[in-house]
DNA sequence: TTGATCGTTCAGTATAAACTACACGAATGA
DNA sequence: TCATTCGTGTAGTTTATACTGAACGATCAA
């Protein structure tokens, strides 16, 4: 069973298909490095190509993952605030699009994995008897973090603000 | 052959021990989702919390990790920047401990990293023939990041410069 | 030069993760 | 109600990666 590829890359000739598998996989790659399954990445990076929304047979299709990979990649994905589901009605199928405001999604990932790291320190500040130097190292650390987290944050507001003007 | 574990560990009572095997695990798993090991997580909170630099045969030890796995791991906490290497005179050996400026260390990992994600977006814009939709929600992306990441830099300055007053 | 010790490399193993094929339950339409 | 199609859960396979044990070269002391 051959499966279309989506619009986005459909209507490409075929050097252009090249340079978009490639964009495609350098996406994958990257993304692995903060810690996503490949195929996320590639999902990822189709729908961040692609104008419509696709459906979950047409990202397996695309991605060459099967349709449960890709159910659970899409969820992942999902979950993350990367993509979003949409649906359209008269059909029951699921759509997935890139979200809008995907770089204050990307951001607020980020500082949330961030906030897991410096909660970990912070209980060890407080439960643990330490050594001043130590001690004194760990809440300097700590400091920085937190001046460094109010200028992100407002930053990530701005955008928002801006967006939303 | 039984190891010394490491003073920071070594005298503390019963329970403070098992206080600190709790940190160093939750920063080993906190630190998987970076991407890098558990093992190299646990060197690192290990050094994070001792006041010494620390031989590796000591980090294998007190992390019960065999001595190759912790020359690997050291060498790649060496290479991000988030240990440094320190050697005594007079003993061949090599010694690790925490760098003093961490929090910026850890910062520019992470733009670092941000960096090569921004450059496949960045390549995207330029090489591919996307629609005018598709561009122009890429752009807006970049043009975001830009801006947060000029902030995040002038901060990230401005820790450095209050350590060297 | 010899012996001992240090860090590293390498081959093999164990562990973990991703992915697929298959099958199931739910929702829809005939 | 039966057939169809959707998304998801699961068992098993494949693949990748972390880790260990042993051997190696380098460095230093005797």
């Amino acid at each position: 069973m051959t499966l279309q590829r989506p619009a986005i890359v459909r209507h490409k000739v075929e050097s252009r298909i090249s340079a978009m598998d490639e964009f495609v996989e350098r996406m994958a790659v990257a993304m692995e490095a903060d810690g996503l399954p490949r195929i996320a990445g590639r999902i990822f990076a189709l729908l961040l190509l692609s104008e419509d929304a696709l459906s979950l047979d047409a990202i397996a299709g695309a991605t060459g993952a099967s349709k449960a990979s890709a159910s659970v990649n899409t969820r992942l994905l999902e979950q993350r605030g990367l993509i979003e589901r949409v649906s359209l009605q008269g059909d029951r199928r699921d759509y997935y699009r890139s979200v809008s405001n995907l770089f204050v999604r990307t951001m607020e990932q980020r500082l949330a994995k961030w906030q897991r790291f410096h909660e970990i320190v912070n209980d060890g500040i407080n439960k643990l008897d330490l050594s001043p130097v130590i001690r004194g190292r760990m809440k300097n650390f700590e400091t920085e973090y937190e001046s460094v987290r109010e200028v992100l944050s407002a930053a990530l507001q701005r955008c928002q603000a801006r967006r939303h003007s």
